[in-house]
This record gives structure tokens, C-alpha cells and sequence, in this order.
DNA sequence: GCCAACGTTGGC
DNA sequence: GCCAACGTTGGC
């Protein structure tokens, strides 16, 4: 798989999207991303073939569930413009859209969780954003060794 | 369901 | 531009 060299972490409720969802879908867009900082990643550091840690957040328990990766770079999210979502903006016009989604596409889910529990008893996971206590953000860049080693946790071989 | 942490909004 | 109020996130 040739592409992007980045790595992310991006958080769904199962209850809302998981990965099952994706798993069934084969790729989506994205949607609903309505804070800067993780549009701004979005927007402008995520490529074609970076590579994504699927998260589950308020789930029980919460974690690391499989993989998936960009399979479009960013473009307007079609819903800010849509009267009826619940994520239009009323502010935001198709000449200046103001968020953006990324089309995602399935690679993988683990044969078992990687939990947050497992993820901050690690020590080589030290600093990883996900880890840090009320460290809400929806798209996380992640490092490589992070990256690895939760693919480590997760007995993952492709 | 609780509530701490955090981001956004809006009055001034 | 400050900052209190408010709404949301998300672990527990």
C-alpha cells in the first residue's frame, strides 16, 4: 500500500458508528468532526494512506479496536450544509465551508480490545494523547512507535 | 448517572 | 479581549 506515512487515532461511539459499521461499509466519510483542532489535522496533515487506530469511546470498555486508513483527503463536509443534520451549520457556506471529512476505509478489527486501561499500564505508551486524562479530541496524531506498539498489544499481523 | 475537563459562546 | 456561563465529551 503505497501513500501517506502518517498515523492517527480517530474516537466513535459504537453505539453511534463503530466498527462493525465500517466493517459492513467498507469506507465512509467522516462527518460530524465540529472542532478545530481535529479539523484543522483533517484539513491539512492527513494523506492518502495514513493509517488510523480505530477507537471506541464511551464504550465498555473503551479502546484500540481495529484499523482502517484515509482513503480520500479532505473535502467539505456535505452535512454542515444540510437543514435536517444534526451537525448543520448555519453559519458555514459552500463557497467557505468551514469542516471538512476525510473518507475512511476499513482495514482491519482485532481479534481483541486494546483497552484504555491496557493502553496507560503501558509503559512505552507514555504521552500517547489518548492516555492523558480529559484529553478529549476526536482526531489524534499519533507516533509511529506508539502506533507499533499498540499493534503489539493488539497481537495484530496484517 | 455523575461529574471533571475542556471548548465555545456571548455579554460587557 | 476578558471571562462567566453553558454545553459537550467521555471515563468511571
Amino acid at each position: 500500500m503505497s501513500g501517506g506515512t502518517g498515523y492517527w487515532l480517530i474516537k466513535s461511539e459504537p453505539d453511534v458508528y463503530g466498527i462493525d459499521e465500517l466493517a459492513r461499509d467498507g469506507v465512509t466519510y467522516w462527518e460530524g468532526i465540529r472542532n478545530y483542532q481535529a479539523r484543522n489535522f483533517m484539513r491539512d496533515d492527513m494523506k492518502v494512506g495514513d493509517q488510523l487506530l480505530y477507537y471506541h469511546s464511551n464504550a465498555k470498555p473503551a479502546g484500540v479496536v481495529g484499523l482502517a486508513r484515509v482513503a480520500r483527503e479532505a473535502y467539505p463536509d456535505p452535512e454542515q450544509f444540510e437543514a435536517e443534520s444534526k451537525y448543520f451549520d448555519p453559519k458555514s457556506t459552500p463557497e467557505e465551508p468551514r469542516w471538512v471529512v476525510v473518507d475512511v476505509e476499513f482495514v482491519a478489527k482485532f481479534d481483541h480490545i486494546v483497552s484504555l486501561a491496557h493502553l496507560k499500564a503501558d509503559p512505552s505508551l507514555d504521552g500517547m494523547l489518548v492516555t492523558k486524562r480529559g484529553q478529549r479530541l476526536s482526531v489524534q496524531p499519533v507516533e509511529p512507535a506508539h502506533f507499533e506498539r499498540v499493534l503489539e498489544l493488539a497481537a495484530y499481523t496484517g
